[in-house]
RNA sequence: CGCGGGGUGGAGCAGCCCGGUAGCUCGUCAGGCUCAUAACCUGAAGGCCGCAAGUUCAAAUCUUGCCCCCGCAACCA
């Protein structure tokens, strides 16, 4: 048995105080194309998220509503794995901070920590909302949307994260791939030439009950991001089953949200180093879907519902947007006129359309039967060679995250193909040399087939559907994987076009 | 001088590290084709590459200064 490679990727456990929305979408349906594709691959995956469902404002939006903390998260929990449902997420672990799996392994870190002699009591001053009921920062309080502040003193628990600066420090400088991308790596080196304070890991149960009790003090319970972040080692079995855990550990990557990057590069990274575990081997921080020009927030009531589109679009549709029209580490607008854009220009009018020329003109003339390749001509070298190629291309830059990119690769080879089909004009050689538009159809379709095969990891629905059209279902990256008289199924147009009003 | 990223035709981006015809997708206009989802293909218009100075035979690309936008500045998920 050869050795696979582990892979294995996690988006960041949701905080369980409201209901998914695109940005949650978007990060784990980034994290399941790259998933997929290292699946396609060979790799052993282990593809990782989940909730997190302790801390003040879940407990805050339980009593809101009247219910329990945990009646609250289950009833949100739905609303996730409905949605993963729906958005095709192939995780294969979904992990809760209130499992039994989860809490056990946060209580022995805790305990761990502590005898390491990372865990100190200290007294905790800060500016306190009393209004809010929790400690806000500096930043906060100058924003004048807190009432009643005052500064006051509490006796907490702290973990020794400077002891740790230096050695992240040093990490960080000595290997550029850790924190992605590059700019948010020189935030992080920026950041930590401050001096590190220690982080306060603990709250008084008085005024926060909702979370994991800390076992050398029954009075507190964990500080939530000390909690959550835990969920990474703990789902692939940390101090539970050390073969699996030995196996999957150190995660490949941390796929983040640029708003919690000095958690996970600062918090989490100093955890590691007290508990004596390697760091990930990547954290990357993508950027965040701006509604139009402003940012996307509750209170402004722009928050777009990826539901709504996934009913009249399909899912693969706006998997297919997200990942398209991200570039790579920026901000991006979502609006509905540039999914309608690109729909209609990539998935409707070049690829689902260039379908439906090959697959229409092999019925007319081929008696729907894939015809023989036949001799390449100088005319088919370019776009065999850039067939061949092309998995490989897709591969590197999906190594470096840049999914845009590998989708445009894809999509340049579907474009070259339109533009072969009109120079090779296979309608009109149909009629005076059978095998020559045999074979430019053959060409076409197998470039077809590789693009689809390729594009399986962003729209695994619309992909299996039309390598099922072309009965090549289960065919891999070499040219060459249509085979000659197989017969082509009938099938409705894969995107049909979004039709808009006129100006 | 707190740290960092960025300013390229109407929109979104690439090119900048390793100076020398400014590239891609969308949009606009014209033409072609007619196998196809009014889709496809070809061509054109449109840029003093934020501003200024410097280095150089030559700068979007290197240097300096300035202007503007954005992110970070922790214990808030």
């Amino acid at each position: 048995m050869s050795a696979k490679n582990n892979f294995y990727i996690t988006t960041p456990i949701y905080y369980v105080n409201d209901r998914p929305h695109i940005g949650h979408a978007y990060t784990t349906i980034l994290a399941d194309v790259l998933a997929r594709f290292h699946r396609a691959m060979g790799d052993d995956v282990l593809f990782l998220t989940g909730l997190d469902e302790h801390g003040q404002k879940v407990q805050q939006a339980a009593q809101q509503r009247g219910l329990e903390p945990r009646a609250h998260c289950d009833e949100l929990a739905v609303r996730f794995t409905d949605l993963w449902k729906k958005l095709g997420i192939s995780n294969d672990d979904f992990i809760r901070t209130t499992q039994p799996r989860h809490v056990q392994v946060v209580q022995a870190i805790l305990q761990k920590v502590y005898d390491n002699g990372d865990i100190y009591q200290n007294e905790y001053e800060g500016l306190y909302s009393v209004a809010e009921e929790r400690f806000i920062t500096e930043k906060e309080a100058e924003s004048g949307q807190f009432r009643d502040v005052r500064r006051i003193k509490e006796k907490n628990w702290f973990f020794r994260m400077s002891r740790y600066q230096a050695r992240l420090v040093e990490a960080i400088e000595q290997n550029p791939g850790l924190i992605r991308p590059e700019h948010r790596r020189n935030e992080m080196l920026g950041f930590l030439r401050q001096p590190l304070g220690d982080l306060c890991i603990s709250r008084p149960k008085s005024r926060l009950s909702w979370g994991i009790e800390i076992p050398f003090d029954r009075d507190y319970v964990t500080y939530v991001w000390f909690d959550a972040l835990i969920n990474y080692i703990s789902a692939p079995g940390y101090l539970a089953d050390d073969e699996a855990f030995s196996r999957r550990w150190p995660a490949t990557v941390h796929l983040i949200g640029k708003d919690i990057l000095t958690t996970h590069c600062v918090y989490w990274t100093t955890m590691l180093f007290s508990l004596g575990l390697p760091l990930p081997a990547t954290v990357f921080a993508h950027g965040w879907w701006l509604s139009g020009e402003s940012k996307m927030s509750k209170s402004l009531g722009n928050v777009v519902d990826p539901l709504d589109l996934i009913e009249q679009h399909g899912v693969d549709a706006l998997r297919y947007y997200l990942m398209s029209e991200m570039i790579l580490g920026q901000d991006s607008s979502f609006t509905v006129d540039n999914f309608v854009k690109r729909y209609n220009s990539d998935l409707a009018n070049d690829l689902g359309n260039l379908l439906n020329r090959v697959s229409g003109l092999l019925s007319r003339y081929f008696d729907s039967t894939v015809p023989e390749p036949g001799e390449l001509t100088p005319a088919e070298q370019p776009i065999a060679q850039a067939g061949a190629v092309l998995g490989g291309r897709v591969a590197a830059l999906l190594q470096e995250f840049k999914v845009d990119n590998a989708l445009n690769e894809i999509m340049n080879l579907v474009r070259s193909v339109n533009k072969y089909m009109e120079q090779q004009a296979p309608w009109k050689l149909a009629k005076e040399d059978k095998a020559a538009a045999g074979r430019v159809l053959y060409t076409a379709a197998e470039a077809l087939r590789l693009s689809l095969v390729l594009l399986s990891a962003v729209m695994p629905t619309k992909s299996a559907a039309a390598l099922e059209v072309l009965g090549a279902s289960d065919s891999g990256l070499d040219w060459g994987g249509l085979k000659p008289g197989t017969r082509l199924q009938a099938h409705p147009p894969l995107f049909p076009r979004i039709e808009t009003e006129k100006k």
